[in-house]
DNA sequence: GTATTAATTAATCATTGGTCAATAAATTTA
DNA sequence: TAAATTTATTGACCAATGATTAATTAATAC
């Protein structure tokens, strides 16, 4: 049996999470069960339960800290010069996290949520961020009366960027184009509409 | 026992699948079990392995038929004048379509396929069918040496309204947005490039 | 009418998410 | 220090799931 003193309701919650982390990298969603995860970090699976709500809760966590992290990788590109710049970095920035956590990222696609499950407050406000990184870049482009229009056409791309990477990981994206290919095609077209 | 002359092995299949639709249409993916649909129809389990190859392959079938009903939806659409109105019906349509068969729309998108399932070749060629119709719209817009960018366009269209109602289907959009609009921001960002 | 072939079943397996009474460990009280 | 109380952890459950397969039953051929 576990010591209950061997560590604190936070400790605890972060191994879980990281260990959670360590099992989708390794093997991909399909194989995070309450059980394996239990089990990984010496407890039962009962103990989850006291640790997150329900299967849902733990994705959305999951998928929390994986939205974060690409927030923060993104956020870490260069300065540049011109809204084309960084468009292309940004695009570049975002591919390269799904390329290198493929894994963790397709569970923020893919996680088989309950079908009544909406993403909790922490989740949305990290899209957010996300969608501020985009504000940024692409503000040279509109005047102060247009920010509806900015923030209208941010959404948009993270909407079309979202289905790119479904289709990319659920290999519907047809062969001929890379998935770094098609997201600098979008972000053409959205600078030959914008500028 | 079910009289094994009951139905012919077409017409079982059929009939599974016409059940299958039924249970998703009604309660959602989620509903759709092995057992459920045998119950359903009149039989147990383990025949309907006989007829599908597993889970995987019944979703496929399922999800392709959808997309057929999709496209011959949108292939109904009276003919238009303009690009700008060919693009508009056209994704008014695909709107039409998901807002009135949402829990089978949603099946496309988030069916529990295995880790590994890759879609058919019956599911790739009625996606193709749908990127024709999209083509048809907007061949105003491209010279005859312009196919490829066509065909490109095409695609990355597709996967941009797949992201939206992927998101949409989630409750990941945003609020003050609907679907229709956003759909509709999509086609006047492309129009506003490409025309 | 008997033998052969094939469809259908029922039992079974391994696994899942989830709950909860029992148990063990830590903390407080006396 | 010893007993009483609180609380974390367990392990045994439950109801489902996808999938396999030997046994059974129905249809067909001979």
């Amino acid at each position: 049996m576990a010591r209950r003193s061997d560590h604190t309701r936070a400790e605890l919650k972060k191994l879980a999470l990281d260990s959670a982390r360590e099992i989708v990298r390794k093997d991909g969603i399909s194989a995070l069960s309450t059980r394996k995860l239990a089990t990984k970090i010496g407890y039962t699976s009962g103990t989850i339960y006291q640790i997150f709500k329900n299967r849902d809760d733990l994705g959305d966590q999951l998928n929390t800290q994986t939205v974060t992290r690409l927030f923060e990788h993104c956020r870490d590109i260069p300065a540049q010069a011109s809204v084309q710049l960084r468009l292309r970095k940004l695009a570049e920035g975002f591919v390269a996290f799904a390329s290198q956590n493929t894994n963790e990222w397709d569970a923020v696609i893919n996680y088989p949520f309950t079908r009544d499950y909406r993403p909790s407050e922490g989740y949305n406000l990290q899209i957010e961020q996300l969608m501020g990184l985009i504000c940024e870049a692409t503000i040279d482009l509109y005047d102060a009366n247009q920010k509806v229009q900015q923030l209208r056409d941010a959404r948009l791309l993270w909407a079309s960027l979202y289905g790119i990477f479904s289709l990319a990981s659920a290999g519907r994206l047809g062969e001929e184009r890379t998935l770094n290919e098609t997201v600098a095609d979008l972000a053409d077209l959205y600078l030959a509409a914008r500028s």
